[in-house]
DNA sequence: TTACTTATTTGTAATAATTACAATATCATA
DNA sequence: TATGATATTGTAATTATTACAAATAAGTAA
C-alpha cells in the first residue's frame, strides 16, 4: 500500500498533524528518494532549497512523522539511523561495503512465534548484513579476498 | 549452542586473540548475565570489581569479541546499543515501556528470500517492537490507555 | 626466570549524533 | 485579519563513541 502524497496529508490531517511546509517538504523528500537517507542528507539536500531550514527541524518533522505512522526509523547499525516511507512490511539489507541499503519484501507474519503470545507487538524490524552483488563482483575483479570492509 | 566458557577460551586462541585478563571478564560478564547489556551497564558493574578497569576497554574488548564471532552487536535504537552472547539465531523483542530485551526462538531460514539470491548474507536480525507482559498487565491495573509509552 | 616483542589497556581529548529549551515565526480557524 | 496553538530556529548541552600516544601486561623463547 505505497500510499500517494496527497494520501499522506489525509492520513496528517486525520491525526491532527499540521502540514507546516517544511514538514511536508521532508515527507515529499522521502517519498522521492527511496535511499533510506540519514538525517545529515535530507538536510544537506533540503538546506540547498530551503536556507532557512535547521537540522532541529529536520529531527522534529521525522519524529513528527514516525508518530503518524508514516516515517520508518531505521538502526540497523548505531551512528547512522536512517528513515524511511512506512509502507508494506519489508526487510532491509545493508551491504556492509558500499553501505547501501536494500529493501526486500518477505512475508513478516511467518516470523511470529508462540512465544510472545502475550506481548503487543507493535513493530517488526527484519535486518540482514552482508555484501551486495555490485560489490560481491568488484571483489572477485580486484582479486583480493580480505572482505573485511 | 550454548558454548561453555572453556570453549569461548578455545575458540579465542584459534583465532589469535589474547586472553587478556579484562576481555575475559567482560566475556564471562555476558556469560553470566543475560540481560544484553549496554557498555554503561558493563562498566559499571565490572568497575567495583577492577577498579583500573576504563571504558575504553569494554569497548575495546567487546569489538574484539564481535569479530571473533563471539559477541552479538545488538542496535534495536539508536543511542542504545547492547551486547549479548551469539548463541544459535534468536529474535529479540524490546519492551517500549520498561526497555527490556526478550529473547525468542525463531526460524531464521524461513526468512530467506529469493529476492536476495545473488547477495552474500552475513548476519540475519529481527527485533520486534511492543509491550511485554507485565507491563500489558500494569497498563491495565492502573486503567490508564494512553501506552504513548 | 629473564629479557624481549607484541598486543592490550589506559586516560585524555576529539568527534559526532541527538536533544533541551527559550525566543520567534507560522499556521488554522473563526 | 486577529488569535491562540503549534512549528521552527539557533544555540548550547548531553551523550555515545572513537582516536591516539603513553604505560602496562601478556606470551614466547632463550
Amino acid at each position: 500500500m505505497r500510499r500517494s502524497f496527497e494520501d499522506m496529508k489525509i492520513l496528517l490531517r486525520q491525526q491532527n498533524i499540521k502540514l507546516s511546509h517544511h514538514r511536508l517538504k521532508v515527507l515529499e523528500y522521502l517519498a522521492k528518494h527511496h535511499i533510506h537517507p540519514t538525517v545529515e542528507q535530507i538536510y544537506d539536500d533540503l538546506h540547498k532549497e530551503i536556507p532557512t531550514l535547521s537540522k532541529t527541524t529536520v529531527y522534529n518533522s521525522l519524529h513528527a512523522l514516525a508518530n503518524a505512522g508514516l516515517v520508518r526509523i531505521i538502526t540497523i547499525e548505531d551512528n547512522e539511523t536512517r528513515y524511511d516511507l512506512e509502507v508494506e512490511p519489508h526487510g532491509h539489507f545493508k551491504c556492509e561495503r558500499c553501505g547501501i541499503i536494500f529493501n526486500f519484501t518477505i512475508d513478516i507474519d511467518k516470523i511470529s512465534t508462540n512465544e510472545l503470545n502475550h506481548f503487543e507487538i507493535r513493530e517488526k524490524s527484519v535486518y540482514f548484513k552482508g555484501i551486495c552483488p555490485t560489490c560481491l563482483q568488484q571483489v572477485k575483479d580486484n582479486d583480493y579476498w580480505r572482505i573485511g570492509i
